[in-house]
RNA sequence: GGCGCCGUGGCCAAGUGGUAAGGCAAGGGUCUGCAAAACCCUGAUCAGCGGUCCAAAUCCGCUCGGCGCCUCCA
């Protein structure tokens, strides 16, 4: 059975075939370097990272390639607020998108191409689509003739009548049709400007990506991805420069499109998370209350065309079933083999407890088998990753309940690989917050020691006071027959 | 005006023709010096109405309620 792709051109699932075997070009919109990126970038970068990382675990070699818009008007008004240049501008938010980027654990993609690096080949983009009839010249400005191309509309599945029955409020006269778009525009004075054939000017608003796909993947690629809100013009617009410019269709032969996502507020509105809105959770504050496990769990338990209000209620609730999920990755203490099994198996000849260990390990390995295959079924049915994160679930529980049953630590652990594995493939670590109290770690191992011969002495208020206090300090106790364990709490 | 999406147990969320995954919360247990964790058990007929079908949450129609795109936008 392929993967199955929801494209948003046909509109339905579609088996995965990639131009080359086993290799996939896959280009992801990346943001206008204007301001800062909130969750809802991070939450279009997250998915895009999960599918990446799952055609990787499926065998794939995968090229990714991600632009960074950095001449646009806005950021043109943000250098001119600031005093300052786009360069400037740019570079800022360039090095907060990677930071950011690291810490949710995103993997780097294999380019990050800037609009501004790719000026010569927008400029031949331009010249060669002026020279097919494809675009036309005004007065400085290169206007794409939208009803030149073939099929425009067919990805927001609009037709040009269609649209033009909504108001377009400032129609520019120069235009031939009140659609055409502009790849090239003259600039005005004090603004950034490149040496063209057409006079001094700038890229348009959707060339860039034309550009940067022709420089990175070249005429066609697999999957083209970006948030819902960018289909239209922009994607529709890419594919029109494109396939028109080489003449090859298709331009990319899916196209992936996430959900968006809304901000939940306790005034009852719930909009789309807009920059300009301003009703943003920009990603710094939301790492700051929640790790990046939390909130990758959080953003792929709901499948990736579902649109998805965030509350930090719901994040946390999230951060509690991961614990679960981190725990049954957790090895038991060392000790435990020793002294694992149980009184009663005293009276048990040593055959039939080794015949019964070997039947749950068997049973446990059986179940992480089945996982897997769900795990995989359920990716390979358009990246369902609800489906997937409950096959996570149902392992864990196997796993917890094998050890409550004192199985071995060895038994334990290829089960234990397969949903660290698998967890990987969404790109969960399921490892500790990592804090500055880890390197408390040695103190608390001795503070359990000396816990535990207080214990053993029966004096329980102070080994309650032990543990109370260690509470208090983010430190929570855990005693189990195998032992105590530690770990920190929010 | 055009195009499109959503409404499933207290909350989040799968399922898209054969009698409802998973998570959180809640209640009851097991274990434990206690606590915690873990594990076990308990709960929904799928916004409303009508229709198609042997059979519908799942298809069609209507109603009500949310939301997105058509303009820069992940």
């Amino acid at each position: 059975m392929p993967l199955k792709i929801y494209s948003t051109l046909t509109r339905q699932k579609e088996d995965f075939i990639p131009n080359k075997p086993g290799y996939v070009a896959l280009y992801v919109c990346g943001p206008n370097l204007y301001d800062p990126c909130h969750v809802g970038h991070a939450f279009s970068y997250i998915v895009f990272d999960m599918v990446k990382r799952y055609f990787k675990f499926r065998g794939y070699a995968v090229r990714h390639v991600q632009n960074f818009t950095d001449i646009e008007d806005r950021i043109i008004a943000k250098a001119q607020k600031e005093n300052k240049t786009i360069q400037e501008i740019a570079q800022v938010y360039i090095a907060r998108f990677l930071d950011e980027t690291d810490a949710l654990n995103i993997e780097r993609a294999d380019a990050y191409p800037r609009a501004t690096g790719v000026i010569p080949t927008i400029i031949e983009i331009a010249q060669g689509l002026l020279a097919q009839g494809f675009a036309y010249q005004v007065e400085g400005d290169v206007y794409f003739r939208v009803r030149q191309a073939d099929g425009y509309g067919k990805l927001a599945h609009r037709s040009l009548d269609q649209m033009e029955a909504g108001a377009r409020i400032q129609v520019d006269e120069r235009k031939d049709d009140p659609m055409d778009f502009a790849l090239w525009k003259a600039s005005k004075p004090g603004e950034p400007a490149w040496d063209s054939p057409w006079g001094k000017g700038r890229p348009g608003w959707h060339i860039e990506c034309s550009a940067m796909n022709l420089v990175e993947h070249g005429d066609q690629i697999d999957i083209h991805g970006g948030g819902h809100d960018v289909i239209f013009p922009h994607h529709e617009n890419e594919i029109a420069q494109s396939e028109s410019y080489t003449g090859k269709k298709p331009f990319a032969k899916y196209w992936m499109h996430n959900a968006l996502l809304r901000l939940a507020s306790d005034t009852s509105d719930e909009d789309k998370m807009s920059r300009h809105v301003g009703n943003t959770l920009w990603i710094k504050d939301v790492l700051a209350r929640h790790t990046p496990d939390e909130i990758r769990l959080y953003l792929l338990s709901t499948h990736y065309r579902t649109p998805l209000a965030w509350t930090d209620a719901d994040v946390d609730a999230m951060a509690r079933g991961l614990e679960r999920l981190r725990a049954a990755v957790v090895s038991a203490p060392e000790k435990a083999t020793a002294d694992r099994r149980p009184p009663t198996a005293a009276n048990l000849g040593l055959n039939d407890v080794d015949r019964s260990e070997r039947h749950a390990e068997n049973a446990l390995a059986q179940v992480a088998q089945q996982t897997r295959e769900k795990f995989i079924a359920a990716m390979d049915d358009d990246f369902g990753t609800p489906q997937a994160i409950a096959a996570l679930y149902d392992l864990a529980r196997e796993i917890n309940r094998a050890r409550n049953e004192n199985a071995a630590a060895e038994a334990l652990a290829p089960a234990q690989a397969t949903l660290r594995e698998l967890a990987g493939v969404l790109g969960l670590t399921l490892e500790e917050p990592q804090s500055k109290m880890m390197q408390a770690a040695p103190f608390i191992e001795l503070l359990i020691a000396i816990r535990k011969e207080l214990r053993a002495a029966k004096q329980f208020a102070l080994a309650d006071k032990v543990r109370d206090e260690l509470a208090k300090l983010g430190v929570a106790l855990e005693d189990g027959p195998q032992g105590t364990t530690w770990k920190i709490v929010n």
